[in-house]
DNA sequence: AATTAGCACTCTCATGCCGAGAGTGCTAAT
DNA sequence: ATTAGCACTCTCGGCATGAGAGTGCTAATT
């Protein structure tokens, strides 16, 4: 075991803190005046040296101070870092964003990204809840004035999808709302398996609704994650060390690749029990583009039934503890909204 | 009127086109090097000085080739552009991507933010279609388990929202779908106005509902452009011009104020007929953060029913014959396709 | 044995200088 | 009206320089 002293302890975390808050190198005299401390520069240097060398720090050039590897940030989340609670007053202001805002999940994913991304001033990432098992709850047939029909489906948890389907032949809105009743009354709370096993219809256009209503339902399956919510993009790039070495694929180009994004989140969050918060520093699982960053991720929402994903991507000089309990608040707080709104 | 002589306009348009292909400042050398002119650099240099004086070019400094200003890209645009049709290959190709996604706006609103993105290599910005009346076409309650109720309310048009609402006291789905039905046959295609006129009720359920009805249709009607999909930022930061300067609020900012940026392109884009191209140049309505930045904006749908905006962000520095074919024939596939899905 | 004072050493960074090169503007010739 | 020719200006890269920051090491101190 890589075991530090005390000493040694302290030290790395307050080159931690003190390169989170100046995005500079950290000297040894800078140390001492900063934090009062009561030991010469020169033992400072020293038990650098000693860090340096265990790989936790690293300096840019010969004659300059040191900054915090990856290793280095994992052992301060890990062991050093103290979970500070988020204020009262600032619990508060959030929640009452949430509470002023219209209701409705479709008003509270964008606001959670807003409010992480401008707590945290960095990106936030927050995936619509999903449900790992689709079954149905309702179907609802509209008519237009062509021979389309839109048609609004309630998956169990509470997903609206909606598409259009053009049926064989035109009805009347009195007719399509007896054959939703009828399919309504077929598949009550049916998974898709017990859909598709169903016995066919004498009538063909049920037969037709059913066929779309199992497309969606798979399509809603294979998907790993709901709709990706992103904020705070720009405050990555004021970040000084994205200001210079940006020739390289910023972390940019991956957060637009939704698709992947959203799988990649959902795998990584997928073992958590939700309240656990990950930290990923640096490119961790070699995602190659965030070679510079840190993710703090948590799962949301009611677990087995509807959860989704939320989180900050920021650079891994990033202030954790005040990252943590801030997704963690704004995950408790998505929770019992989504739990609020169950549909079972 | 400032009119040019056909040289000088042919040389404003080789500037400008040697511009966005080098992102150089344009030398009189290499404009009669690369383009074959038949005239001396010496001549060249004269005409570019009358532009200069005209406002359409200028020097980053004395010794510096020439750049084109704003005014020159405007002048550019309204008389020397030449319009391209986009070719039939790339036209197909970007068909075939719609034809091959799932169906339905939700899905064909990426769809075109990211094909516009990929194609102009810009920012793209679509909002949802949304229509300036907004009046009730079909509602529907679905029960859960506690006393909260899935409200679904479909407009005309074919927008789709849905709201929980909790109702004084229990009701099974039965009676659920019986107060829907009592509803929907009061409301038909009725107005805002119309549902508020409507004399109160004997059963405090429907008036109730219909409270949320009205909530919902209000909201509805004071946005001024459904959501907005952006894709492609990353693009915009590679650009040469912003590797450097951007200390300056950048763009990103703009594009990241949703609401705001919503409103800004609903207003710009709301006197078009559709079919027209707007291309905003420069901070030209003194949006402050795009001086570096052209808009090339039209929009989509079917006229006083459902529209929307579609268009790109890119640098001044912009293919404009490309970009605006390219936004002119994504918006004319969407016109079709919502126009297809359309619900009156 | 641990700590520290002191100092030599290294490296960066800002500055100024220089010369080459790019591009123009102007004048005089065509 | 056009163009050849040239002087002039400005940028840019390279180079040297010096100040300053910070370290590593050694010898002295506790």
């Amino acid at each position: 075991m890589n075991k530090l002293t005390e000493r040694q302890q302290i030290i790395l975390s307050l080159i931690v803190h003190e390169h989170t808050r100046t995005a500079q190198p950290v000297a040894s005299k800078t140390l001492i005046s900063d934090y009062n401390l009561k030991i010469s520069s020169a033992t400072v240097r020293n038990e650098m040296n000693v860090l340096t060398e265990l790989g936790y720090l690293r300096q840019p050039h010969t004659s300059a101070g040191r900054v915090p590897t990856e290793d280095g940030y994992r052992f301060f989340v890990s062991n050093l870092m103290q979970q500070t609670a988020l204020p009262v007053s600032t619990r508060n202001t959030i929640a009452h964003q949430f509470y002023q805002s219209r209701k409705g999940l479709d008003h509270w994913l964008p606001l959670a990204a807003s409010v992480l991304a401008n707590r945290s001033r960095a990106v936030s990432i927050v995936t619509a809840p999903h449900s790992e098992t689709v079954s149905f709850k309702h179907l609802e047939l509209i008519s237009t004035q062509a021979s389309q029909v839109l048609m609004v489906l309630v998956l169990v948890g509470g997903e609206v999808q909606q598409q259009m389907i053009s049926l064989e032949s035109l009805r009347s809105q009195e007719q399509l709302s007896q054959i939703a009743a009828q399919i309504n009354h077929l598949c009550q709370n049916a998974s898709l398996e017990q859909i598709q096993q169903l016995p066919k219809n004498p009538n063909p256009v049920v037969n037709q609704v059913l066929a779309a209503v199992v497309d969606q339902l798979s399509a809603a399956g294979k998907l790993a994650a709901g709709e990706l919510y992103l904020d705070g993009l720009s405050n990555l790039l004021l970040e000084p060390e994205f200001l210079e070495a940006r020739s390289d694929a910023s972390p940019l180009r991956l957060l637009e690749a939704r698709p992947m994004l959203g799988d990649l989140i959902a795998k990584t969050v997928q073992t958590d029990e939700i309240g656990d918060i990950q930290v990923l520093i640096g490119g961790e699982n070699n995602w190659q583009d965030l070679h510079n960053c840190a993710l703090v991720l948590t799962r949301y929402g009611v677990p087995d039934q509807l959860s989704g994903a939320i989180g900050i991507l920021g650079p891994m000089r990033m202030p954790y503890g005040e990252a943590i309990s801030t997704v963690r608040y704004v995950a408790e707080l998505m929770s019992g909204l989504v739990s609020d709104n169950l549909i079972n």
